[in-house]
Order: C-alpha cells, then structure tokens, then sequence
DNA sequence: CTGAAAGCGCTAACAC
DNA sequence: GTGTTAGCGCTTTCAG
C-alpha cells in the first residue's frame, strides 16, 4: 500500500507539500503541483480516508436513512441520491430503517452513533420523539425529503397542491363521483405525505362544489396496498365510482389491477391518477402528476451540500408540482351526472 | 465528543486497559471489565471508527455493488443484505453500477480504490475485464451473488433447474407451445443468469419431446421488458403460445399486464411462470418458483462473512430451488393438441 | 492483569 | 512556496 510519503519522496517533494498538492489546501507552485499529481498517478495512489478523516473531522460520506428501499418512490429516490452524492465526491451509507423493525432500533441507537457522515438526509421519515433527538444529537447536518420535521431543513414536494392539481384534472373530465385512496383517516392533515394528500383533494373536491361526495379510503403507499383498497372500493358496482385520485403512483397502479381484474375496464368504465410518474404509468395508462422522486433526490443533495458548505442556504425547499402528464385520455362514463345514487 | 481517555479516567483506569475492555482484546479482570463498561455507557461513548480502522485496518463496513437498486430483485435483495450485515455489526455502503452509465466507470475508477470495507459484495454484476481487475486489486474479499465470477467466490441459485422446474410445470398442465422470454440470444448458455435460464427451458422442453417448439424471446430483466416481449409475443393471434415461462417474476408481471391488456385471459387463456417469489405475484395470479432474493442476500453475507474471519468456508454455494408455488390454477387451455400451427 | 509508549496515514500550523 | 512538527483517537506491543 502505497502512502503519501511514498508519493513526496517519488516527486522529490515533503509529504505536506505532496499533501497541498493533492488536497488543494495553501500554495503550490504549479509546477510542483503537476509533480505531485503525476507521480500519485504512477503509483496509484489514493488517501486513506479514515487518515483524512481523523485529522480533518470530515468524511466525504453521508448517512441516507430510508425506511424501504423496495418500493418504487424510494428505489428511484435512493438512485438519485446516490448519483448526485457521487457528483459531489460523496460516499453513501446506508441505513434502512422499516418502520417498526428491530434493526431500525439498532441502527438509532448504535449504527448512527458512529458518526460515519458529515451529514444525514432522511427519506420519508417520521421519527418518533426519541428518534429525533438522537439524530439532532449527532451534531451533524440533518436535511429531510418529504416531511418537514422540527428544526430540520427539508426539502418537500408541495403534496397539497399536487393532489388538487390530480383531482382537478379528474373533475374537469366531468367525473363527479371521485374517491381518494391513501389518505389515513387518523392522519393530520398537515403533518403526513397521507395526510396532505388527502387534504388536497378535499380541497378541490369542495372547491368544485363537490363536498358531499368526498370519500376516502385509507391504503398503505404501495402497490398491494392500491390493490387491497382498490378491491374493496370497486367491489360493489352500487357504490363504484367512476373516478379515483390516488395518493401515490404506485397505489394508482395496484388501483388499475384490482379494477382490470375485477372486470371494470380502465379508463373506459374508471378514470385514474396518480402522483409521482412511476415508471409503470404508460403500460396501465396511468395519468399522473409528474414529480420525479429521482429529481427529488438530486434536490436535497444539493440543499446538503449547501448545508454542509456552511454557506447561505434555504431551510425549506417546496417543490411544485409543475404539470400533469396525460399517459392516455380518460373519457368520463356516459351518464355520469350530478345526482349519482 | 468524548474520547476514550474520558471512559478510563470516569473507570480510573488507562486508556488501553479501557480499550482492551471495550474491544475484548487481551485480558482484563471481569470487575474492571465492568466498571469500563459502566463508564463508557454513563458517557455515551461510542468509538471512532476512523481512528479504529487506521490502526486496526478493519472497518466494519462492507461495500456492496449492485447495478439496480430500482429493480424488484435487487431492491429486495439490498434490504436482505442490510439486515444481514447490521446483524453482523457492519454498516453497508452502496455502490450503484447501472451498466454503462457514467458513475459506473466513476466508482470502479475512484470510489472503490478509497477500500472504505473489508470486504465487497457483488451483486448480479457482469463486470468487463477491467473492472474484474480493480475488483481483484483492491485486495479485499469479493463475493459475488448470481453468476460466478472467475476466481471469486460465489453464491447462486440453480439458475438452469429453477428454470427447467417452471417450464416442467407447464409441460405437466399439458402445455406444448411454451415459450421462453428473457434468454439473449448472444448469451453463452452458462455463463449469464439469462443464458442459464434459457438452458433450463429448453432442456425441459427437450426432455418432454418438445425440442421442435423451443422458442425463445430476448427481453430486459424487468416488468418493462416483460410488457415490451409480452406484447410482441401475444400481439399475433397465429403464433401465441399457450404458455410463457418467463426467466424472472419481473418478466412474468410484465408479460401478463401485456396478456390483459391485449385481451387475452390470464390464466385460463395463457400460463405462465416465472421465477423468484414475486410479492405481487398474488395479484397476478402467477405462478413462480420461490427463491426469496432476501435469503439469497442473507447467505451471500454469511459467506462473506466466513471469507473475512479467516476461517475455512465454501467457495461456491448453489441455492437449489425447493418448490413450486402455485399462486394460482393455471388450467391448459382446452383443445391444445400435440399438432399446433 | 495493567500502564506507558509507539504509531496507524494523513493534514494543519508554524517556521523557514 | 516548502519543510518540520505536532497531533487526530484509537489499538497494540512491550514492560512491569
């Protein structure tokens, strides 16, 4: 294993010299520069990052605590991450914290403890009180994605706004019987990605003048959890409705197999959108409110590194929502008028 | 940030006897033993692993490389490996190596040299000379999961009875138009995952005296290409089989959203299998031969972590397949002779 | 069984 | 501009 020392004695230089060269920290001459840099490239050299570290304190690593990283939103959020982290000269570790599994105790208690990162981003987290006060313990940057936690520098899609904008679409296709599937009916409606979406679509459901219709039906966030309600909401073609705004793109997608295999065609018979533009949305003919997760990724890297800079920063970023994708045109059911059953 | 030197003086101790306390190296009386320990929980103290590894040379941390974290498998694989290696007190640090893109040829260029682990995992990667290369030079463990790599050692499942099993159980529901979607025709029949499997298919086609219906239809690992293939293969009425063994859940998921989507019933029109224990297999009625990627992620650790205690320890683990799981009936459709178009 | 001292590989003051 | 020196926080010989 080659050192730096081994490097400074090949380019005739002193270590710290060599040192300066490399990092780019205080005055080389150029010339002495160039020296240092090729004779690193003859032996192949690359510096111990546990021996910068110790001495500078900093670690060109940051922690990502994501609570899963098999459901499609965090997959490609994770993907993003890692992309614009490398940019950045960044290593990522990772710490997948399920909500409720034993290793997402561990990983709070002792695995964050160590302090392997300048700096943290959280995914979708909603930490518990003593969860939050380990992780501003740590006395590094924490940024957050999606939620905005106390005292913590966030980065949010504005999930009201993109759940009207869904709904919206949906009512201005004339459909009236709307059902919303994801919110949680315990949720507030201002602390939870659940709960602000819910509250989007309250809101243009009673700006349309369609507050007696509001219905939701909670779900998890994920395919299984679109289809299981999607079952249940399209069972009884007494109550069916004949469009679906959905809290998530992937709940939308669950939504469509329950609806396809239940015989109701889509969107002929059923309209339905979704938030996020999931990959699938083109072969269910999804109609989605685009907001790539993996942009999202990219922007809290950057609201990071502009933490991690010491530099000014914003410490609440909202994305907006800025179109709405059509993947297929959802035609609204004959005969769907302003006094269903 | 309290130092070692804080555990031993609150212990009134030395700093080594504290170590050798804390670490289990050497002998330490049990009552002192206690009272560092005691210390080193009252202050909160945690080691610093940079200064740890810089004498030590070990790092706790495994680097994992894998080329999607967005695909199905490998998504539930990297949340195997997670809890695998927290168990075993490691963190996990992602190298995500999506073929030929740019931070491909960043991380085995730079990242990898930084030798942050003790050791790599390696997941589904066919890595080109080069980078075999700087995986061999970085001097560190590799194991590889999925596909062997010369001279690194391994874990795979059976890939060639895993496939023969799910083509076997459409031959026994009395299937002959079988199809295979997910081989590449250019592959090497032993050499890629995709080849194996395609091996499988057609050696049970064969077996059955089916070797003049062997058919195969190149696709990409994903829903995506099993929608892509899905729709080439069943679009014309004239040439669609009865049944599709498809070379991964994924595949299979896409194939039968495409078998819906075109109007052909599933199952009772078309069958089809795939391998790996999709979880929306449910939803899809499909039938999959089960090998849970987490389990694959679970043992590929506890190879490596054989390979890093020094001890004896395999140097290629097959996973055989050990059941069939039928999600569902899969009926043949009727009047499906021996004598097809 | 325990303490003193050396040093892992590097960067950062500080002199020159 | 460049070299010398002093550690970063820990583990590990090596005496005692």
């Amino acid at each position: 294993m080659s050192g730096i020392a081994d490097v400074a004695a090949l380019a005739g230089v002193s270590k710290s010299t060599a040192s300066r060269a490399l990092t780019g920290g205080g005055y080389v001459s150029e010339g002495t520069r160039q020296r240092v840099i090729d004779a690193a490239r003859v032996i192949g050299y690359v510096a111990s990052p546990n021996a910068a570290s110790l001495v500078t304190g900093r670690t060109k690593n940051v922690g990502v605590i994501i609570p899963f990283v098999n459901r499609w939103y965090f997959g490609e959020v994770l993907e993003g991450l890692e992309d614009a982290l490398l940019a950045c000269d960044y290593d990522l570790t990772l710490y997948n914290v399920r909500p409720g599994s034993a290793s997402r105790a561990r990983i709070f208690e002792h695995f964050l403890a160590r302090k392997r990162f300048d700096g943290i981003i959280t995914i979708g987290i909603e930490p518990s009180p003593d969860e939050l006060e380990r992780l501003v313990s740590l006395d590094r940057p924490v940024v957050a994605l999606g939620g905005q936690l106390p005292g913590i520098t966030s980065v949010s899609i504005d999930d009201v706004a993109v759940s009207r904008l869904a709904t919206e679409h949906l009512i201005g296709l004339g459909h009236s019987r709307i059902v919303h599937i994801g919110g949680e009916r315990t949720d507030d409606l201002t602390t939870s990605v659940h709960g602000r979406r819910l509250a989007g679509y309250i809101e243009a459901m009673e700006n349309a003048g369609l507050g007696e219709h509001v219905l939701y039906v909670p779900s998890d966030m994920s395919v299984p959890g679109g289809y299981a309600a999607g079952v249940q909401v399209i069972g009884d073609p007494r109550t069916r409705p004949t469009a679906i705004s959905a809290a998530s793109d992937e709940v939308a997608v669950g939504t469509i197999v329950a609806a396809r295999r239940t015989g109701v065609g889509v969107p002929s018979d059923l309209s339905v959108v979704g938030v996020d533009g999931h990959e699938y949305a083109e072969m269910f003919s999804l109609t989605t409110v685009e907001q790539s997760p993996r942009d999202q990724g990219t922007a809290i890297v950057e609201l990071l590194m502009g933490v991690l800079s010491g530099g000014p920063h914003e410490t609440e970023v909202l994305l907006h929502p800025t179109r709405l994708v059509v993947r297929s045109s959802t035609a609204p059911p004959r005969g769907d008028g302003a006094n269903p059953s």
